[in-house]
DNA sequence: TTGACAACATACCTACCGGTATGAACAATT
DNA sequence: AATTGTTCATACCGGTAGGTATGTTGTCAA
């Protein structure tokens, strides 16, 4: 009892975490009630339905992303270390608790592909995401560009919903293979590749070198 | 009666349609007895379970789109043919048989990204069909190369798998937002820049001009 | 002609899963 | 103290979907 808002994070959590490490109709509502240690009374006294939940939860776990990412595309970097750091950020993601390295992708993207014509609440969630994303990417892109990083002129938006797809792709692939080292190394070349940063300015030998402080820990641990 | 090889390929086909507007879970082995006018009984006579099914769905699928691609890669077109050529492949594929485009993406891929540690078998289909992909890829990127249509010498093998990665990554935002225009741009755009074709060669103008004969009633119609 | 086998068709089983109905425990209010 | 509303816990329901058991029909070999 005590604190309700408590329960509510906590089965938001626990779904994102489960979806995350399987999918979400794979994931039943049992199981995330198990797994929150509560029952489903509670379950369903904060949720109407399980797609609820998992809006929610997508929305939740948008505004932790969200917050990453206003923080590591601050003026107070460079554009070049604007795109380290997300880097950073997309590996960080990749980790479990437990220190070990899994690709899972992101599962709320995975959610909505995989979705049919029904469940239109999931799946316009995750629409919402993917073009919250793409507004990230694309303000990349203009820093790059403002500050001269690219080889040619480019058309921001479009480059940055590219950016956006070639990551999901990426993950997904990653999320097969679970091949750490290769996800790294393809996610690093592709992004680059991609936006047509100038062979001057790209470091492959020091990856993390630009990485704000809070986020070596992350892709570190 | 009479064929067993048409029951057993019909259900392949029927499946390979309705996961393909739909997803593995989504789809019941009752619709897709239903849709191909079997009953279960002949299903679990050619079958022993629907993860088979997929299983062997995906190889039939593959074993298609293969000879396709042969065809398409073949050394009577130039490397930039060739490139022309797979774009138009992939445009046709969000083609459905009334001629409305819808982008559905690669059920097998998806599935494989889909499924949990479970459902091992499918896994292993999608791994597979993975690796066959990128290995084309892989091929058209040496072609591109040896013809020094790209700016810089770039490692094949990497960047076939970049190319693959992408595509996923498109179809499965493009599942989502369903736009066919920017779809095809963007797959446009995101390959050749992947690639680093140099900007003297890409033709945006006349995407289709180099597209060899018979591909273009897939793309057009 | 008859046995055997392939190629189904029908009926059924059961486990699961999303969702509901109902009530208990506790807090705050009056 | 009584009432009311929040926050859960337990038991249960109904549909569905994968899978099975068994019967039927045709074919072909001996």
């Amino acid at each position: 009892m005590s604190a309700p808002i408590d329960t509510r994070l906590k089965l938001m959590q626990t779904a994102t975490q489960l979806i995350w490490d399987s999918n979400y109709d794979n994931v039943g509502i049992a199981d995330i009630c198990k797994q929150a240690g509560v029952t489903k009374g509670a379950f369903y006294h904060h949720f109407s339905s399980k797609a609820e939940l998992f809006v929610s939860a997508c929305k939740n776990d948008w505004d932790q992303v969200s917050k990453e990412m206003d923080e590591v595309l601050s003026p107070r970097y460079s554009a070049l270390q604007q795109l380290e750091n997300i880097l950073a950020i997309m590996l960080g993601k990749q980790c479990r608790g437990d220190g070990e390295t899994q690709i899972c992708g992101c599962p709320f993207f995975t959610a909505g592909a995989q979705a049919g014509c029904e469940e239109v609440g999931v799946r316009a969630a995750s629409l919402e995401l993917s073009d919250n994303a793409v507004l990230y990417m694309t303000a990349l892109v203009r820093n790059l560009q403002a500050e001269n990083c690219l080889e040619r002129p480019v058309d921001a938006q479009q480059a940055g919903r590219l950016l956006h797809q070639f990551v999901q792709g990426l993950m997904m692939h990653g999320r097969i293979v679970q091949d750490f080292k290769q996800f790294s190394l393809d996610l690093r070349e592709g992004l680059y590749q991609l936006l047509g940063v100038k062979m001057e300015l790209r470091h492959y030998g020091c990856p993390n070198a630009v990485m704000s402080e809070p986020l070596q820990q992350v892709v570190n641990r």
